[in-house]
DNA sequence: CATTATGTTCTCAAAATGTTCTCATTCTGA
DNA sequence: TCAGAATGAGAACATTTTGAGAACATAATG
């Protein structure tokens, strides 16, 4: 009834399975996907939440037509810091979520210790990461053999490689991952780490 | 009682409990929720808390409904949507920059329309996409050659390729990033395009 | 036009959730 | 030590939310 209500549980999942039905098909679902997409069978239910939206104003239907639902404003649920994680994507059939882990939490990039860095080169290649990508880094001054680190060598030059120490700890070995490359070994004093990878994102 | 009372242990952790949760899930929990959350097992308990934290004024609730629960008090208000992007990080000195981009936001990966799918396979390993990894795909039903996207063949299998028409557009190639691999030609009506690259990420 | 599918409205319940209580137990400060 | 505060469990009840399905009206279809 009233366009400033909260929605319901319910609602709201009905809400998002109209969402992604027509970012899929284009057009709207009827009463009968609507109910199996959220898990239930009554059509008189189903419409009864569509009546719900209506009134707070998220969508607005034909009266009467099949398909007739039209989106009005931005979904306001929808979680900005994550994503939903799709297992298999069938045809028609609500989205198959992974079991378990249905949500994709990108919050573990934002930390407050973590920065980004934009990588030049293919010295890592064979660890998938390219150049132009941007990986992402927490600020730490120890690693672990084995550790993708930013390290800074000589207090000038910046590097992101594979870290393992060697002769007991007096040297470090930063190792690429690119056949074509060598690795390069320091005395410890040399080498400062300033992070370890946690994490690598792409932008296509 | 009073609102200038100070708050109790267990009112503070209810109190926090309840901002982390809206923080994620948009929406306000429910005393059951609430309950496991702070350790306890009682909705009854929980709603003891609620009442303080309503006398205090830190919050307001819609009597009766369902996730009725608001927040009034300002809290910390973080930005987790972007992130410093560095260029060179040098000793001691404060962190360098890019030049005209210094921060790195991630809501392009949160739009509306996208999800993110597991990687399976070593398919598209040469362009940097490996077993594992999470790709973020925009919903979309069509592409453009080169693009590298999720189409469902037959209605029934997934797989993400890289795209590209032929004979005028009667059939459409399926183009895996590996060289082990060979393309696969499908006629066009086989193909459904469920989704378009539009980033990837990878976590350590 | 006839038939089927779909949307709409309705009633009857069941399940989930919020609310209020009582009874204990543990903790804290005078 | 003792009284009061804080905490926890759980029963009992009220209200909200959810679900099924019948019945009917209208739209889609051939």
């Amino acid at each position: 009834m009233n366009a400033s209500q909260q929605l319901t549980d319910k609602q709201r999942l009905t809400l998002d399975f109209i969402e992604r039905y027509i970012a899929t098909h284009t057009v709207s679902p009827k009463l009968q996907e609507i109910a199996e997409g959220i898990g239930i069978r009554s059509r008189g239910v189903a419409h009864r939440y569509i009546q719900a939206l209506t009134d707070t104003g998220f969508i607005e239907t034909d009266s009467g037509k099949h398909r007739g639902i039209r989106l009005l404003k931005p979904n306001p649920y929808r979680d900005e810091s994550t994503l939903p994680l799709l297992g298999k994507i069938a045809a028609g059939k609500p989205i198959e979520a992974i079991p378990g882990e249905d949500q994709l939490d990108l919050r573990d990039f934002f930390g407050r210790n973590n920065f980004a860095v934009r990588v030049q080169g293919d010295s890592m290649i064979e660890a998938g990461i390219m150049d132009g990508d941007t990986v992402i880094i927490e600020f730490r001054e120890t690693a672990n053999d084995g550790d993708i680190v930013v390290a800074l060598i000589d207090e000038t030059e910046t590097t992101l490689k594979r870290f393992k120490r060697s002769h007991r700890g007096r040297y470090i070995k930063l190792i690429p991952a690119n056949k074509d490359m060598e690795e390069m070994i320091y005395e410890a004093s040399r080498v400062r780490i300033q992070g370890v990878l946690i994490g690598q994102l792409r932008k296509y």
